[in-house]
DNA sequence: TCCCAATCCTTACGAATTGTAACAGGCTGC
DNA sequence: GCAGCCTGTTACAATTCGTAAGGATTGGGA
């Protein structure tokens, strides 16, 4: 899979190099236009994935390019721009943008806003995301289904499933007991909190942890969990 | 088709009513909320279309409770917020937000913005369609009609259709059983709400689902159902 | 080293929730 | 009226998940 392709249409080189940078950082590819004619015409060999549009263009109104990309071309479409009136990010918004960032900015927000828009705009990313990896296992969280290395399968809940996401997210760090309750909705630790020691039990045994000698999931003794395993999101 | 429901979690009572004003002018309907265990409570019975979330609760941590907004409720989630740095904004956005307001905020952006994630998010709630495709299937409403991948056809039966039409129009996003019970009917009832599990059932049967492991319509302990079909309507 | 209290694991149990087969009433069309 | 389908109700099986209880483990101090 190719990574998603981000085009910037700004008149101003300096910041059409400063978001080339940071989006390619993040691992995008781009296109930088100083001209909306340009970029039309490169449209036509090309379909990006996310449109960041500068209003203020010398040679075409920016609100009309909006809008005809967002019905058109099924990108999403940020427009960037100094005009900061509430009115102007209000029609900019209904004409189809899916964002509205004002100068000046910086360029970290630029791209979480545009990874936002990936996350959305594409299904096909968006269905394979909720699946990781790690030390032969493949979790499927879409299907409540744990599969080991020879493909065998077998299904874990959805409380299971909580947990199990929880350690994914945060691989080899400490996670507290206390934070694992709020994370998993729990009313803030009462005595009851051993409902947790029987949801990671019963996790263990379908990830076959040796008891003596848990791999995975290990436990710090009046800390808290860490979960060991290498983990890649799919 | 009901209004969209917005819900506000905000611990200002004048910030929730501004909010409601606005989005009810624009003609969306407003639950609003102090505290988030308030906001938790009311989730187990409705499904949001949008949720606008303030970081700054008394109760609970806002950020993890976006993040399982995002995750497990499928519903966008727009972050308001008075931490204005960069990094706060990345934070949200990357933990599953998919907006982030700046506090003091203009209610007219506020409503624009939330009709910018409605137009992304429900994609059959704008065109009136009767024709529905999700994983080799197709659902003709008009004709009360299943096709499979072959063209084989099964029919099936008005009550079966307003479920499978719940689901397709909201996929992969929790539904509530106490919002399915309202949508289709019938009052809230003590024994009457096992008609409802028949009707899943008898969906399943048509869509041949695996009973030991759905792939389509997913049933989460204590809470609904999730469709997790690639819905396209036609 | 040994002991003890705190902490954690595991098993069994039961309440709540959900799945589904079977039955029955109601409606439609012939 | 009768046959056939739709749909709610009932009853029972299966699942989920918290709780209790007893045993195992840990780590610090005697």
């Amino acid at each position: 899979m190719t990574a998603p392709l981000v085009t910037i249409l700004d008149d101003e080189p300096e910041i059409r190099s400063m978001l080339a940078d940071a989006l390619q950082d993040a691992g995008f590819r781009t296109m930088g236009f100083g001209r909306a004619t340009e970029f039309e015409a490169a449209l036509k060999s090309t379909t990006p994935d996310v449109c960041l549009v500068d209003l203020g263009l010398p040679d075409k109104d920016g609100l009309t390019l909006v809008h005809r990309l967002a019905l058109e071309q099924g990108a999403a479409v940020i427009i960037i721009s100094g005009r900061a009136q509430v009115q102007d990010r209000v029609t900019g918004l209904e004409l189809g943008a899916d964002d509205y960032i004002i100068k000046p900015f910086d360029p970290a927000e630029v791209v979480a806003r545009v990874k936002v828009r990936l996350r959305k705009e594409r299904p096909a990313a968006n269905s394979a995301s909720n699946t990781a990896q790690f030390n032969g296992w493949t979790a499927y969280f879409d299907r409540y289904v744990l599969e080991d290395t020879e493909g065998q399968e077998t299904t874990f809940s959805h409380a299971e499933g909580e947990v199990l996401r929880l350690f994914l997210e945060s691989p080899k760090r400490l996670i507290s007991r206390a934070h694992m309750q709020e994370m998993l909705g729990g009313a803030a630790g009462e005595s009851f909190d051993r409902a947790m020691d029987v949801r990671i039990s019963r996790l263990r045994t379908k990830l076959r942890e040796d008891p003596k000698n848990p791999r995975l999931i290990k436990t710090i003794y009046g800390a808290g969990y860490i979960f060991l395993g290498d983990v890649s999101w799919v």
